[in-house]
RNA sequence: UCCUGAGUAGCUCAAUGGUAGAGCAUCCGGCUGUUAACCGGAGGGUUGUAGGUUCGAAUCCUACCUCAGGAGCCA
């Protein structure tokens, strides 16, 4: 198939050239057009002079509507105007499909609408600025992992039972009588595989059923867990902070011109450099009740509870790289935490929390490696005994230290994008009330 | 589930009790370097749905539906 793709044109300068793609838009004057043509590996302008092409050309080219499929040969040459662009002077088209009228116009479009064109949105600019920043976070997040000696181990997606317990699960039909549930973490089965290969982590899909309704909000995200035995909490911290700043490395190195398109700014990000900042849950209390003091902090937050968004977003703005809050109160976090050996009050838990305000990216700690502390756990929590008999088998036989963390796909990438909306970072999000298209 | 806001042309919006309008998109015409190109013309409406108040309702009232933002919950 003879092709070149636009993001290589600049190793064509004066040759002539075949594009495949789609018409992006077209300015005209009444002897010369502009078509913009877009491939998928970027858009170049076209070139037509009426007097220096056929009649048929010149028709041809007017005829064209937005979004219509097409493939053009063509010479590639410098921007008048702007060095370092390159257009194509084009000598043959080939309207492969002629669009009717798109519905997304060159005009701003409301949050509705877009969504439910979210097949076609996927077309424009910024989206493909994003999404390729997604992907480029994701290979990161692989080439990480592959090259640190973890080994991937894909966990399942049908679960027999609530997993943790603490949240709402989709249930589906499993044949017959049976109920299955959509996994909402591997880390279980991951405990279980960091038995038999030191250091693993697992990479998929996730499903809550909350109904949760705002902008950090998908029933289905990704979510890339490591597990390592015989981390403690203090290592699980290092491989989190580790971990993030090569991905926002790479995303820096390989997707300067999506992050110029989304006009992100760059600085914030180029402070992101480990060590971390690691803040004990008690004196992050202790700046949000300052916060209160001050008139900074809306509600006077009080020990022992889950920091709600608000409070997640004036302890990240304290600082400008991310920072580790570690040490909750054992009561609201997962019935699997390893108890504080000096404060059996508090977890052995770190969430991680993005700066400008994106809130918790990373979650984990060390796990409870004591039977009977499980045991009790579970009981306290009211999960049945019986659904976690394998995962207790891994206290009996040779139990060990270990811990990981879980980190969200898309609100990683809505941090690097700098954008407002988790449901722009994944080609068709899963939302409360959307499942189409 | 709760709180707040919004539903008017294909899209984004205007019209605040008195003849429903603009830009973009579509169609027609003009323009030799356009950059959300520009200029001229045309077509396009059961004002979310149902009921009510009024001489008269897009506008006021009631209920419902849909969407958005946020809370709780969570990565």
């Amino acid at each position: 198939m003879e092709q070149t793709y636009i993001r290589d044109i600049a190793n064509h300068v004066g040759e002539v050239v075949t594009i495949k793609g789609w018409l992006y838009n077209i300015r005209s004057s009444g002897k010369l057009a502009f078509p913009q043509i877009r491939d998928g590996s970027g858009i170049i302008q076209g070139v037509v002079f009426k007097p220096g092409v056929d009649e048929k050309l010149w028709n041809d080219v007017n005829t064209l509507t937005q979004e219509s499929s097409l493939i053009v040969k063509g010479e590639v040459r410098e921007h008048p105007k702007q060095p370092g662009v390159f257009e194509l002077d084009v000598k043959e088209l080939e309207i492969v499909h002629l669009a009717e009228a798109y519905p997304i116009t060159p005009k701003e479009h409301g949050v509705e609408f877009l969504m439910d064109n979210r097949h076609l949105w996927l077309r424009s600019q910024k989206q493909h600025a994003i999404l390729s920043i997604r992907a480029e976070i994701i290979r990161a997040v692989r080439d990480f992992f592959d090259s640190n000696g973890f080994l991937l181990m894909d966990t399942p997606i049908f679960t027999p039972a609530a997993c943790e317990g603490t949240t709402n699960l989709f249930e589906v039909n499993y044949f017959d009588d049976t109920s299955a549930y959509l996994t909402q973490s591997g880390q279980l089965y991951n405990e279980a595989t960091a038995a038999a290969f030191g250091k693993v982590y697992c990479f998929g899909p996730t499903f809550r059923a909350e109904k949760s309704k705002t902008r950090r909000h998908l029933t289905e995200f990704w979510m890339v867990e490591p597990e390592v035995a015989y981390a403690d909490l203090d290592d699980v911290m290092s491989l989190a902070e580790n971990f993030i700043t090569f991905i926002v490395h790479r995303v820096l190195e390989n997707r300067r011109k999506e992050l110029a398109e989304l006009e992100r700014d760059v600085t914030k990000l180029e402070l992101i450099e480990t060590p971390f900042p690691r803040l004990q849950y008690d004196d992050a209390v202790k700046m949000l009740q300052e916060g209160f003091a001050k008139g900074e902090v809306e509600n006077n937050f009080v020990w022992g509870g889950d920091f709600g968004a608000p409070d997640e977003t004036y302890l990240s703005n304290k600082f400008e790289r991310p920072v580790m809050v570690h040490r909750y109160p054992a009561a609201v976090k997962a019935f699997y935490m390893k108890p504080d050996p000096e404060r059996p009050d508090l977890a052995m838990c770190v969430d991680v929390l993005a700066p400008e305000g994106y809130g918790e990216v990373i979650g984990g700690g060390q796990r409870a490696e004591d039977l009977q502390y499980l045991l009790k756990q579970i009981h306290e929590h009211g999960l049945p005994e019986e659904a976690f008999d394998w995962y207790l088998d891994l206290r009996k036989y040779g139990t060990f230290p270990h811990g990981g963390f879980g980190m969200g796909i898309e609100r990683c990438t809505a941090w690097l994008c700098g954008i407002e909306h988790i449901r722009e970072t994944i080609p068709f999000p899963r939302m409360l009330y959307r499942l189409k298209p």
